[in-house]
DNA sequence: GTTGCATTTATGTATATGCTTATTAATGTA
DNA sequence: TACATTAATAAGCATATACATAAATGCAAC
């Protein structure tokens, strides 16, 4: 009996041979299901999960069509810079260079959602491996949202850290880009003349509240983030 | 009646609300069904679903339990730049620099799976906004795997424009990084002194065999990358 | 022609049920 | 007592069936 993944993976198949073409409509699942002598159902678990996936698309009534991407996608997983360090094998160090309670900038103090005169937690820090400096972290958190931040000191856990444990599902949203590293960063980040940072920004909220506004910058010449998810997608 | 959709949020909620907590054990299915008046599968498929998105784990047995993240996910979908630049309202312009076949550097071919004095079909390119260079492909395609691609001139569409149709669900890696600009990519890109540039480093396959090597550069101060996606996932 | 309703049909959702497997507990043996 | 082996069983996994819903199509009335 063939089960729905062997289906899914034969129609994959049949979609990225380009046996069916982007546009192309699928035979329906009654029909895939006698092909394959399934009921229906397995047939439409398989064509879901390449839905999902982004292989095809469905429409009611109008069938199943290969999609015709217009877009490379790519998922990434940006790993807490502590563990990113440890799985080198380096040695991991964290510094926190500032700490204070004060006005949040106008920008900063909209993404948060905070209210025209209300304090935020502020903090610096930096994080190395094998005693280089591999990233700074500047950081807001909303202290209204997080009380529990005011009590905590962070001089031995990384903020980072400390907010995955304590907010471990957020929304998020992230802007990566490669910036002139600043006077600052190339002083803290011990930058040569001209190198670029790689930043991202990170802002995570949870239902509509907001939690932490981040700038994670990196030294261009020893950061890279990579994905190798493939759209052929990897399944479970 | 509840619907699957409806439990999915019901458990969601409950998660990062952490009334659950990451650790935590959920109530069996069984339990839920009952809960929620429903059957068993229609809890299955919520739950199933949440595990698809990471918020949980199952295993046999052990039941399910709440995800304690390690990282942060982001998915981007990384556009054609025709299409960017479009959607910016821009004039789009393409421009072909170069184009040859050629023995291509050691990495390449390893990276393409060439044999050793295989030539390869070299392209280079430039991508405009509003007149302004936003993009430069520099790239490797296998024309054993793409014999069609020596019979194209490649001087009205860019590569990825006809890699995207020609061969539109293949296996990809990307790498992105900040880097300092090469001479020539700061001319060919009218970059200042000292601008870096964010770089996509691209590798597609299918079934093993390699397609296309591409490294696109992006002015740094015009170009970013962004993610909506948000841990608390966007289901369909 | 054009509009509108009825029909058809393809996908979407829910439920019932048997299957598979991982863990725990029981049992036996050294 | 310690460990290995086996059995029981809880839990997730998979498929089949039934019903619901949306949308394209065709036909009829205008």
């Amino acid at each position: 009996m063939r089960s729905y993944k062997e289906i899914r993976g034969i129609l994959q198949e049949r979609i990225t041979s380009q046996q069916w073409q982007p546009g192309d409509l699928l035979p329906s699942e009654q029909a895939l299901s006698e092909e394959f002598g399934c009921t229906r159902s397995t047939v439409n678990r398989a064509m879901r999960e390449l839905a999902d996936a982004g292989l095809v698309e469905r429409r009611r009534k109008a069938g199943t069509r290969v999609v015709q991407p217009k877009s490379h996608p790519a998922t990434i997983s940006i790993p807490v810079i502590r563990q990113e360090i440890e799985n080198k094998d380096q040695s991991y160090k964290y510094l926190l260079l500032e700490r204070l309670e004060a006005l949040p900038p106008e920008d900063v103090r909209a993404q948060l959602g905070l209210e025209q005169n209300e304090k935020a937690l502020f903090l610096k820090s930096l994080h190395y491996g094998d005693g280089i400096p591999q990233q700074l972290d500047v950081r807001w958190i909303n202290i209204s949202a997080l009380p529990e931040a005011s009590q905590e000191s962070f001089a031995d856990i990384g903020p980072n850290d400390w907010l995955l444990q304590r907010v471990p599902h957020p929304n998020i949203e992230h802007v990566f880009r490669a910036d002139k590293a600043t006077a600052e960063e190339q002083r803290l980040l011990q930058l040569q003349e001209c190198e670029p940072v790689f930043t991202i920004e990170r802002r995570t909220w949870i239902s509509g509240q907001g939690i932490t506004y981040v700038r994670l910058v990196h030294p261009g010449s020893r950061y890279r983030m990579a994905t190798r998810s493939s759209a052929t997608p990897t399944f479970n």
